[in-house]
DNA sequence: TTAACTGCAAACCCTTTGCACGGTG
DNA sequence: CACCGTGCAAAGGGTTTGCAGTTAA
């Protein structure tokens, strides 16, 4: 990120307001509201740019493709919703994965997804 | 899987041999020891039907493409090994992921992968 | 000014599909 | 001998790259 361009404030803006993790495309349609004719292209370098300077970290939902979110919070994983597809992020991680690791092997880091229905999907009635 | 062709046959005979999850490349390569010509597109439809009929699951470990492995096993997670990049099965899978689950959520499943070092790598010394 | 950045389009990788030929039952 | 299954090649979806025009510094 050397340059402060117009499309990078943009891409990088989408990530101040909360966001869950988010796909190349959500990244696209919305810093279009900044930039219309954003291109996918410059989102996919914005993107490595910020992954490399350690801004962004990468989400890899098994099966899906590969999201998006600020690299500064705390260690945690995620609840993808099975109806509405909306990934949530899971803050509490208090298992205790070493017993899990076998014999010999030396266990450095995990990725935990949990699959289930969302309170609101639940709360929306039957599905 | 309705006819019994040798090419079907052999892709299902990969899986025999006690193997890891697969690659549909590596299923590719390991058939054609039987199937010389045997084609990719056969192989993802084979896959598919195996995938139907509930001989094979797939196994998607985070930025990584679907693996496939036989179906008949218990429930149990993956650890892949950062040196060598193998992918073991971990079968104890004793974890109260419901104390995870936020409060209105319901929890129907999860994925979870280690990483780390295998025993051969750490063994093999430094690394 | 001028080198980095952008948008477009083509290229890539993995997977799926269309089609005519081949082989199973 | 009907069809299903196969191999090839082209099509698709997501991501990357080449290139000429644009823009920040």
């Amino acid at each position: 990120m050397e340059r402060s361009t117009r499309q990078r404030e943009a891409i990088r803006r989408v990530f101040d307001i909360g966001q869950p993790p988010l796909t190349a495309q959500e990244i696209l349609s919305l810093a279009r509201g900044e930039v219309p004719n954003l291109g996918i292209a410059t989102v996919y370098r914005a993107i490595k740019a910020l992954l490399a300077d350690g801004t962004l970290v990468d989400v890899e939902l098994p099966g899906e493709v590969t999201r998006y979110e600020l690299a500064n919070k705390e260690h945690h994983h995620y609840f993808r919703c099975r109806k509405c597809g909306r990934v949530y992020d899971i803050n509490n991680c208090r298992v205790d994965f070493d017993a899990m690791t076998p014999h010999g092997f030396r266990l450095e880091s995990h990725d935990l997804v949990l699959y289930g229905r969302c309170a609101s999907c639940i709360g929306a009635g039957r599905g």
